[in-house]
DNA sequence: GCCCAGGAGTGTG
DNA sequence: CACACTCATGGG
């Protein structure tokens, strides 16, 4: 099933391939290959248009992928309020086609768990593996993310052997510890409520809980601080501090849409690091 | 070989 | 509240 959408502004590479998410892989023609909701989807930009192929296709297809693609998110009134921020300003353009992604909860909850100190490439792995061993084939070659009862049958022995090391035992006991109708009640709560109940669950502290509630649950207002995202508040704003009062910080800064600059900084810090080009003002820089 | 990674849990001051 | 320590391991 292939139809286009009119997603914009979107760049694929910087949404897909950030490290937001971690299953999505781009061929050579340029186009991005990935699974949503058990559907196996192409996506490929054509100038403006979004060229999208799902299979087996359902109805609802189209709806899928503008949903995860956050289609609905205005960028352009994102950026105008993050655009008070004068330190953001110059990066503003530049990552303006980075969207954030809207993935299902489980999956998002279990991968950021396994996240934990690790490596974006360990983290693919890992997620590839689990999902080779326990997920459904739904294409040759292609694999859904493992529901959350083939893991808790597998048990953390097994998961242990598919290279997740001391995370074996945190997803395990996670698979145990929440059921759909759990993650149905989260989400209608506000941010604030499910980030204290999402830090109950094993293997979710202050960080992966900041993830999910931004990545599964789709808090535009959420601001996970990983290693990255700390050494860029203290570069560009000189500003360091326990995860709490950095928290706080980012709400006053950002308000509510801090996921976005959240992304916007993780990224352009990683950047950073391979070329070392900086989109920001680094008015704090020595 | 060395260093680091989208940290969390537990114990201590 | 803040630190200090441990956990297990692949990738650069």
């Amino acid at each position: 099933m292939k139809f286009s959408l009119d997603v914009w502004p979107l760049d694929l590479g910087m949404t897909l391939g950030c490290g937001q998410t971690f299953r999505w892989r781009v061929g050579d023609g340029g186009y991005w290959t990935g699974i949503i909701d058990d559907q196996l989807v192409r996506l490929a930009a054509r100038g403006r248009e979004l060229v999208a192929e799902v299979m087996p296709g359902r109805r609802d297809a189209p709806e899928l992928v503008a949903r995860y693609l956050r289609a609905d998110d205005d960028i352009g009134k994102i950026q105008r309020v993050l655009a008070k921020d004068e330190i953001l300003v110059p990066g503003l353009e530049r990552f303006k086609g980075l969207r954030l992604v809207k993935m299902d909860e489980w999956e998002c909850l279990a991968s950021y768990v396994l996240a934990t100190y690790a490596n974006i490439p360990r983290i693919a792995g890992m997620i590839e593996r689990i999902s080779i061993a326990l997920g459904e084939q739904i294409s040759p070659g292609f694999h859904a993310f493992p529901r959350r009862d083939r893991v808790a049958q597998a048990g953390s022995q097994k998961l242990k052997k598919l290279g997740l090391g001391y995370r074996a035992d945190y997803l395990s006991e996670l698979s145990e510890g929440i059921d759909g109708a759990r993650i149905s009640r989260m989400s209608k709560l506000p941010y604030e409520q499910l980030r204290e109940d999402l830090i109950e669950l094993p293997g979710v502290g202050d960080k992966v809980a900041d993830c999910v509630a931004l990545f599964g649950f789709g808090k535009l207002e959420a601001f996970p601080i990983d290693v990255w995202v700390e050494r860029a508040i203290a570069r560009l704003y000189g500003k360091k501090g326990s995860y709490s009062e950095l928290r706080r910080f980012a709400a006053s800064r950002f308000g509510k849409f801090a996921g976005y600059a959240q992304e916007y900084m993780y990224h352009n810090e990683r950047l950073r690091a391979r070329t070392g080009a900086c989109m920001f003002l680094e008015r704090h820089s020595r």
